[in-house]
DNA sequence: TGACTCGACTCAGAAACCTCCCA
DNA sequence: GTGGGAGGTTTCTGAGTCGAGTC
């Protein structure tokens, strides 16, 4: 408990000793076998090593949709004309004739023989990875032990942007020693760089979380390497999270009053601003930050969404000033939902979408730093983002008090637990791709549930027959079996109810993501609590990672926890 | 002052990996 | 006993948010 306790640092100060090996590199990259040829207009052709070497990232690809698309070839082509030698420059001049096929068939058998493998070869392998772990994976910080959360650099490749991405398939280069920053306390022991090579900077820097960074050379940004969520950093910090959200449960009211008032406001500004807090308010929109144009995908949140992103129906499906939203979020998600609406919010969308293209700003005077400012001086640390973690949060809260029913057993219970966790992520438009597999494996909980069925019923006439046989004879031993049989039934019964659980939850979850909401939403003292309160094992709720990463509220709420 | 850029952090789903169960 | 497949877990790294600095 002790560990929660210790005191907070001031300026901004995040530690006082960090001290760590530095990031663990990449293999370098192992030459194809001579036998594995790259053919080019049918005949083979032999690579320079780097050229080959990216050769490899798109053959590896090869059934892979990303392959099949324009952008991400012609991304690839130009990026790989670039690293040939001249001589290869002017051989290859089109994708269309280069032939990976071969290549591609190279990995995709040794990855098999890698599976393959006798147990003792695999079990080699674990024990070196786990060596690589114990020697990179921890860090100390503060004088404890804690887990890194990754600490090893991204391996070169090609990039895979979500969506329609415009840099889809460029080359993501090798990152070497000579890019890396590295962060640590000075009189920690420095981490020795790779044989032969030297780090980019070795800085000492105690206001940043990061061991190191480099900068990635697609998007000109920062990656960093830094804690495990199980980290006491990394928990102080998700505890102040929920704690911000659970201030704005006092404020909520008068801020809903406030932008009440400002959809009638003299400036459009204010209206903009009142009606997008409203949608982030009531539907857990995130803030929506402009983004620079050609860039990345074209996704969109509450104050960058467009006048083609939603249509007013006046009335639909038998409601009133029904909104009807339809964009990409982030992630490239779709965002569908038809809302209604209070009426002044009806009233001054239709004005604010007077006059403009489909492809103008909705909210065209709007912008997520005037927003925040202004949600800061409503209440201290108050931005966008904190409506999505106290809605999220309360909702759970209330559909677990709504659900839970004291009566049921540990899987009742649980499924309630389930349904409230989904409600969240409804909200919060966490969705999954369907699984490949989810067709197959429901038609067989299906035949399962009608085997059953069979069974039960079997299990009745079974019962009726003892019954008959009873009244006729009356004698002990019948009646024990009368016994005997109905208890089988009632065995049966519970077993088909559980399988219908089972199908319904699944169906409700096929494309529903639980995890993000459950990970980074849900303060997890109102599910700890829960817990507590019903006699549910901890574990049945989060597993191993979950448990160390919300070990704090574990260590801290008790079962009258309220958020 | 405010638009723009950059840095540091949280949040995101896909894919790889692992485990356990059933035929 | 075993192999494979389903489902849970872990890893990976891209995509957001937001504050601060700059001009």
């Amino acid at each position: 408990c002790s560990r929660w306790e210790e005191e907070k640092k001031e300026g901004g100060v995040k530690w006082m000793q960090l001290e760590h090996r530095g990031p663990y590199f990449v293999p370098l990259y192992e030459p194809l076998p001579e036998d594995v040829q790259f053919y080019y207009d049918g005949k083979p052709l032999k690579l320079s090593l780097a050229t080959e070497e990216i050769a490899t990232f798109y053959a590896k690809m090869l059934d892979h949709e990303y392959t099949t698309k324009e952008i991400f070839q012609n991304n690839f082509f130009h990026d790989w004309r670039k690293e040939m030698t001249s001589e290869e420059q002017e051989i290859i001049k089109d994708l269309d004739k280069c032939d990976f096929r071969e290549i591609h068939k190279y990995f995709v058998d040794k990855n098999e023989a890698r599976k393959a493998l006798p147990k003792e070869e695999k079990q080699k392998l674990k024990e070196e990875a786990d060596k690589i772990q114990e020697e990179y994976g921890y860090c100390i910080l503060d004088g404890h032990r804690e887990k890194i959360g990754n600490f090893k650099t991204e391996p070169p490749g090609l990039f895979r942007g979500r969506g329609e991405h415009p840099k889809m398939g460029m080359l993501k280069k090798r990152i070497m020693p000579e890019d890396v920053i590295i962060n640590c306390s000075r009189d920690s022991k420095i981490p020795e760089p790779p044989e032969g090579h030297r780090w980019k900077e070795v800085r000492f820097d105690n206001t940043v979380t990061w061991l190191a960074s480099w900068t990635e050379n697609i998007q000109n940004t920062l990656k960093y390497i830094m804690l495990n969520p199980s980290s006491k950093l990394k928990g102080e910090k998700d505890w102040e999270k929920y704690e911000l959200a659970r201030r704005l449960k006092d404020v909520v009211h008068t801020i809903r009053a406030q932008y009440r008032k400002d959809w009638k406001s003299k400036v459009i500004k204010k209206r903009q601003r009142a009606v997008a807090l409203y949608f982030i308010d009531k539907l857990a929109l995130r803030a929506g930050n402009e983004k620079e144009e050609g860039e990345t995908a074209d996704t969109v949140g509450c104050c960058s969404l467009r006048v083609e992103h939603i249509q007013l129906h006046l009335q639909l499906d038998g409601q009133e000033h029904v909104v009807e939203f339809d964009f990409l979020g982030k992630d490239s998600i779709r965002y569908y939902n038809k809302v209604s609406v209070e009426k002044p919010v009806f009233k001054n969308l239709q004005l604010f979408m007077k006059n403009k293209d489909p492809t103008d700003d909705l909210f065209d005077q709007l912008t997520t730093s005037f927003l925040n400012k202004h949600l800061q001086h409503l209440m201290d640390g108050l931005t966008a983002k904190v409506f999505r973690t106290y809605n999220a949060s309360i909702t759970l809260q209330e559909q677990l008090k709504a659900l839970t029913n004291p009566e049921d057993n540990v899987a009742g219970k649980l499924l309630s637990y389930n349904r409230a966790n989904r409600a969240v992520a409804i909200l919060c438009n966490h969705q999954r791709s369907i699984p490949k597999t989810f067709a197959r494996s429901m038609q067989v909980l299906q035949e399962k549930i009608d085997a059953k069925k069979e069974q039960v019923e079997e299990a009745q006439e079974e019962v009726k027959k003892a019954e008959d046989e009873f009244k006729d004879t009356k004698d002990a031993k019948a009646e024990a079996n009368v016994e005997k049989k109905k208890k089988l039934l009632k065995r049966l019964e519970e077993q088909l109810a559980k399988l219908n659980v089972q199908a319904t939850d699944k169906e409700e979850n096929k494309q529903i993501a639980l995890g993000t909401s459950k990970l980074n939403y849900l303060d997890p003292r109102i599910s700890v609590a829960w817990c507590k309160k019903f006699g549910i094992p901890i574990e049945r709720i989060y597993n191993k990672t979950q448990r160390e990463k919300f070990a704090w509220a574990i260590d801290m709420a008790g079962e009258d926890f309220e958020f």
